[in-house]
DNA sequence: CGGAAAACTTGACAACGGTCAGTTTCGCGC
DNA sequence: GCGCGAAACTGACCGTTGTCAAGTTTTCCG
């Protein structure tokens, strides 16, 4: 049935692989990625419930190669909203393009996206999730550094960290349904304000400035869990 | 054994729930949120798997108590960061302190801020919880409107939701273990870059304007997830 | 064509959350 | 001071999960 791809074709299923890894799509689409399980994969693949072993070794590992794939196409979605921009786009523009695609996806998907960062429930030490997840994060890296050309290290890092926290967090707080200030036009008014605080201005804090990071009264508190 | 709180110690064991919840706060700290099991919690507090029954319902419930003392403790910090600084700070300084304060709570108890999110563990439902969630949105919506007095709706929206990504998105980063450009020179630099932001200009989006928001060509791409 | 390797199945195991009938303990009215 | 209703708590059971060990089937390749 349906031709082999060359070395993943085995027994009577074929490519099982990708089978189950759309089991896992459309569960984790369906009822989200905490009613992932190794047993309903296989079940929905047709085949027996530790069939996925052979391919993904355990649950994570399944799971790592589904993210992976999620990874990549965060990654093209981000470039695909920076494609579809006008030739004459400058680079603000294109960092904000490259904004709202992260913000896209998480609103396409989701689920997909919040088992994304689920760090106990995938491997992290995976090449290939490493791979995708460098190139997704080399995106909007390249995408800042041709905003802000020739900014001072601090500076930069301090930019780099505002808008990745920033299009993380609405994503993630959209998707985790918390609080409802996540409408699309929100989105857009959010990113054109990152970037603009971005752009503007090559202090690292505006006109405030930072005093010596040492941990303030109120920080040392009573609070010391891990 | 110890004195009995009123209305509250029965059997041996005396408070139970007390302890329950100690429990979790253990198991959160030492092995993170997924860790965290009925059964085990009730071994560390010296009763049956099923004692937790009558004080939380189910694993949701006690769960929900436990993020329900830490959306607390998480509002306390941002007041206690607000209460530390000099008499003469503005209300810029003071957005920025609250927005210093969630991110040094989650940076103190990373494991606790983290259940506080897992939206599938916890009951939403839950009045003590939402009573609890709304007191620290409070804050930090009281510091915005102080920040920004007599702002247009749409751009204090923006600005809120701004703020509350950056500190959200920052935060579970760093307590995700994503990426390492999460220090605490980093914080201050993102906090009080956003917080310029917010109180510098008084569009929502600086000098960059909002298309009217038709999906762009590249977010109708095959991405459909739910 | 035959053997080795890989894919897949089957069955077992410990641990989990939830439920239930029963037992123990407490508060409180008498 | 004493029973008695109510609540806390126990222990056993059920269905489900992830992982493992062993066996079986299929495919590849010499």
């Amino acid at each position: 049935m349906a031709v082999i791809p060359k070395g993943e074709g085995r027994h009577h299923h074929g490519a099982l692989r990708r089978a189950l890894l759309d089991a896992v799509g459309e569960i984790v689409r369906e009822a989200g990625p905490e009613a992932v399980t190794l047993r309903e994969c296989a079940r929905r693949a047709g085949v027996s419930h530790s069939a996925a072993a052979p391919h993904f070794g355990d649950k994570r590992g399944l799971l790592t190669a589904f993210v992976t794939e999620g990874e990549a196409r965060l990654a093209a979605a981000m470039r695909a909203e920076v494609a579809a921009l006008p030739t004459e786009a400058d680079a603000a523009a294109r960092l904000a393009a490259t904004g709202r695609g992260y913000i896209g996806f998480a609103r396409a998907n989701p689920a997909h996206f919040r088992l994304m960062f689920r760090t106990d429930l995938i491997d992290r030490g995976d090449p290939a999730w490493r791979a995708a997840a460098e190139d997704g994060f080399a995106v909007l890296d390249q995408a800042m550094a041709e905003a802000v050309p020739g900014m001072d290290p601090r500076s930069r890092r301090a930019r780099l960290a505002l808008a990745w926290s920033t299009v993380h967090g609405f994503s993630t707080l959209r998707a985790e349904g918390v609080g409802e200030l996540w409408q699309e036009t929100v989105a857009r008014d959010v990113v054109d304000l990152v970037v603009a605080a971005c752009v503007g201005g090559d202090g690292f804090g505006g006109e405030l400035v930072a005093p010596p990071p040492q941990p303030s009264p109120a920080q040392r508190g009573r609070e010391s869990e891990e």
